[in-house]
DNA sequence: CATGAATGAGCTTTCATTCAT
DNA sequence: TATGAATGAAAGCTCATTCAT
């Protein structure tokens, strides 16, 4: 088995084992029986557990970031918009996402509450521009973006956290609608355009 | 010093601990190096170190819990609405609550994740119910509770965990402001009534 | 309480205790709390928890020495060895003197193997005694008392432990009959015949 | 090194160490002293301190078993049994025999007494069998076996275990003879003569 | 390159003993 | 004298990491 292909095969395995079972009752013997590979190989590859863990986590990260398109304001952005909601609450309703990347990846050591910091930093900073670009367009609601992005990340984060921990599956299209209307009635500037 | 005192002493400098170093990193040797006894001492008055954690969660969410007080529908709602709001966003901005409650202690095993699971079902039911009086009473937009009330429950979380991660003070009264603002125009019923 | 009753109390305390769950297995707290008085006042009575233990089985000691009599050779010899025999096996066949002295005194430490050997040196050197006397009496068959006393030892002692450990009541009178039985005339049917 | 050889060398120094200090004063730390190992590598090879003793304390079982053969009725019993008793003496008198299976073995906790029961049944049932085959050929003393078995065990493990405690050498024809007498005669000289 | 046995620092927990009250 | 809270050495055990084969 090629290297780069051996090492794909650790990450998803390890993926699949912080996920069913988190970071800290994680061993590195659960990862490599998961990959039938000796304790040996594994480092290899890499060089602790932390290092994969925060491979997987950052992994996690890019799909999640990836999901989300740049507005095209040459055409209609609201249907963007919810497309990309769509696409993000789907991202992240994945199982083992909501586990490893919002559950387990806080608090490991302080190079990994760098990473989670400048992701989601990243993720508002994002979100704060677009909503700035809402305001100059008169559709958002004037105001401090700051503490807007990050209500807007509770809305969508906390839903999904929720489900995840009462074992119950999220119904993305219900949660994006009820969103939206929240988001319409409420952050939008002129409800009465309606 | 009394028993009870002595046991409260450890208490609090467990929860010091556990909120600058997380569960996993927090060895009894640090907290009973904390209140300046010895390592038997600690285990006079708890069986583990599992069981002052979650005497440390359980008591946080009680702090949490206490701060909400019931709307008296005899009098005007809205304000004691905002001042539950805002007692709520005060217990919970404390950082050793956000550390401990919302980012340690999950995950820790079943027993911790059953309690965990509890408050929040708690917590969420609480709010439905409120809504549902709304909605009864005609302020609340109408519709599926159980979504609004993780949507409410993400707005008030995400921008204090957020801001612990950042390392960033919160504006408590800046946040209800803005959160109340989303709240009124985009979950209450008429708006153009107001 | 006077200290000397106190003493006796918490030495029969420490004896009830040691015979239910072993040395190793008892500790000071199991002690105290079945005489109701603090740690500390045991510490009070005795230096160590070896100390009691020693105690205990020294005083064991001294109750199975001290139902052996002396024969007295001016009265037949044979019923009043047959009552030795009988008090001895009754002594030896109470549950804690089993259990603390033949199962637990056993390998605690220097000093008390010391102990245990002295005791068993003066019951071997005391049936050793006896066998000598009654070899010039030519009673007993002439050959080496220490192995003779050895047996001896062992066909009273083992029938005991054995039905310790197996839970069930050793009949006194039927061992006695048994044992003696075997001493005068052997296991083996008819030796001549051979 | 081969791994069952290593564990064989573990075992080995388990025994050895066990043998010279008991169950109770032996750590860990001693044994993988005796082995020159880390730590980790005997828990490599076992789960606990309890399951390398009941290893060794079941080897020193199965070695003192095979040391006695079934006696071949259709050649002459009497120096088949001695030859057997020549080997069993021999067997437990190993200075670490005597001390782990005698001494140490009683009293750890419910499992291994279980195991010491199983294994005195098994040796007393065996006894109680050659006793009955010799009753039906005449040559055992009828009455019950049970209780003769067990004074034979004395006859055998107390000559053993006092030579331990005593620190003396036990030269084991002597005992064979004076215990084959014994069995044969009595230890009464002349007990018609009374 | 792969293996898996070996490592040892570090963890939680126990318990005989001490000592201030 | 009696108390019981406090002590801390030492135990058994885990597991991320190393390294000879």
């Amino acid at each position: 088995m090629p290297p780069e292909e051996r090492r794909a095969t650790i990450v998803a395995a390890a993926r699949r084992v912080f996920a069913a079972r988190g970071y800290h009752r994680t061993g590195i013997a659960d990862i490599v029986r998961e990959v039938h590979v000796a304790r040996g190989t594994f480092y290899r590859y890499f060089d602790s557990k932390r290092e994969v863990f925060q491979l997987v986590v950052e992994t996690m990260m890019a799909e999640v970031v990836a999901v989300v398109r740049p507005i095209d304001l040459s055409h209609p952005v609201v249907p963007q918009v919810e497309a990309n909601l769509d696409r993000l609450v789907q991202a992240i309703t994945a199982e083992d996402v909501v586990r490893v990347l919002f559950l387990e990846a806080v608090g490991i050591d302080e190079e990994g509450d760098d990473v989670l910091r400048a992701f989601y930093a990243a993720a508002l900073s994002r979100i704060e521009t677009a909503l700035r670009t809402g305001q100059a367009l008169g559709v958002i609601r004037s105001g401090d973006v700051g503490l807007k992005a990050r209500l807007l990340l509770g809305l969508i984060k906390e839903p999904v956290v929720q489900a995840h921990l009462q074992g119950r599956p999220l119904p993305t299209h219900d949660l994006v609608r009820e969103l939206t209307t929240l988001l319409r009635h409420g952050l939008i500037a002129d409800p009465t355009a309606r």
